[in-house]
DNA sequence: GTACAATGTTGATCTAGGTCAATGTTTTTT
DNA sequence: AAAAAACATTGACCTAGATCAACATTGTAC
């Protein structure tokens, strides 16, 4: 399992791995299953993990007053889980991330993050490649939240992450993008008869 | 002038600067003062220099087809601004930054920042910091976005940016929040009477 | 293979916030 | 100090998308 985390990272980086890095990730990642509907963190925790998905599908999400569901990520192999904010700085998380399949995810404690992770240069270097790369999607998200319709918000995830349409049902991927389920089936079913 | 991005640093930063640390970045950046409504770029632009305020407010922006200005960002004092992925990547930006008030910036050139600047362990440091900080408060901003009415949206800033509304008139703000300025002006007017 | 949960669709109705237009106020320019 | 921009307010009306409710379909467990 822990050969697809190595190639995901040599993807991402510019220098190579040494057999010692190599060694040093096989030892702090370790295997975690988690079933359909477990919690791999839950608002209020602190989150003392992240995770890489070998395997599975899983969301991050809020619940409001009225018990409406609200998803701000969705999680596929290849993605990492958790709440970084709160990981990085201890505070308690709002969000809620659990398993929509049973899922398979390599872990990492925050202790090793700090301590065995945190100085190795490639490591350094990935955690800053992703955290950018996040934020400028989270940008685009921002933006296209504020000003596209419905409509507009459904065709652009189709172009940027079509998977999601195959691994996650309707209802989700409305919440993901800030809509209810009855918008984006009335949507779908238009985009359809074009 | 350098003085203050050189306290803004130390202030951000774990370990201390050095005296050689404090020649570099004087050498490198350099003060460019910019009118009110005047660029510091324009969508199809290739990003080519970072900023730090030192005086001023500027807007970051997007112009949709029917001539509505959607606000991304506003900066005051002791704010970064720029398009980091056009910077980073190279790619050309699809927004517009201006002063919205005659401004100092301290600027970098991206050629300086990649030979004097990126081998230096406190800007790396540095740009790390900043970058999760971003990543953390886009997280923030689309979950409010998606999930808030429009009063939830002006509280929050009121919360989180007071300054905001001393420096920038209301129908900015609005733009910013995603929102009309009838709306932000109804808004306000209901929680005055509170 | 029957039952039950999860998912998706469709129509009727409602509403938060947008749009439009007129008017008022404050700031800037000359 | 007058004129012109920029900014803000208010009312009337409109609309994208939410809500509610009923029903259809698909998946899953026993």
């Amino acid at each position: 399992m822990i050969e697809l985390l190595i190639r995901y990272i040599k993807d991402k980086i510019d220098n190579q791995l040494t057999e010692s890095d190599v060694r040093i990730l096989s030892d702090v990642f370790y295997l975690k299953k988690i079933r359909k509907h477990q919690y791999f963190i839950q608002s209020g925790d602190v989150c003392k993990m992240a995770a890489f998905v070998v395997k599975g599908a899983l969301k991050k999400y809020t619940i409001d007053a009225s018990g409406k569901e609200n998803i701000l990520e969705l999680y596929i192999e290849n993605w990492w889980v958790g709440d970084k904010e709160s990981f990085m700085t201890g505070a308690p998380t709002p969000y809620n991330i659990d398993a929509y399949e049973d899922s398979e995810l390599l872990v990492i404690n925050k202790d090793d993050f700090t301590h065995k992770l945190s100085k190795l240069t490639f490591m350094t270097e990935l955690n800053n490649v992703l955290t950018e790369r996040q934020s400028f999607q989270l940008m685009k998200r921002l933006h296209s939240s504020q000003t596209f319709t419905a409509e507009q918000k459904v065709e652009q995830l189709q172009n940027t992450y079509p998977e999601f349409f195959q691994r996650f049902p309707q209802h989700m991927i409305a919440s993901y993008l800030g809509m209810t389920k009855e918008t984006i089936s009335r949507i779908r079913k238009n985009a359809a008869n074009k």
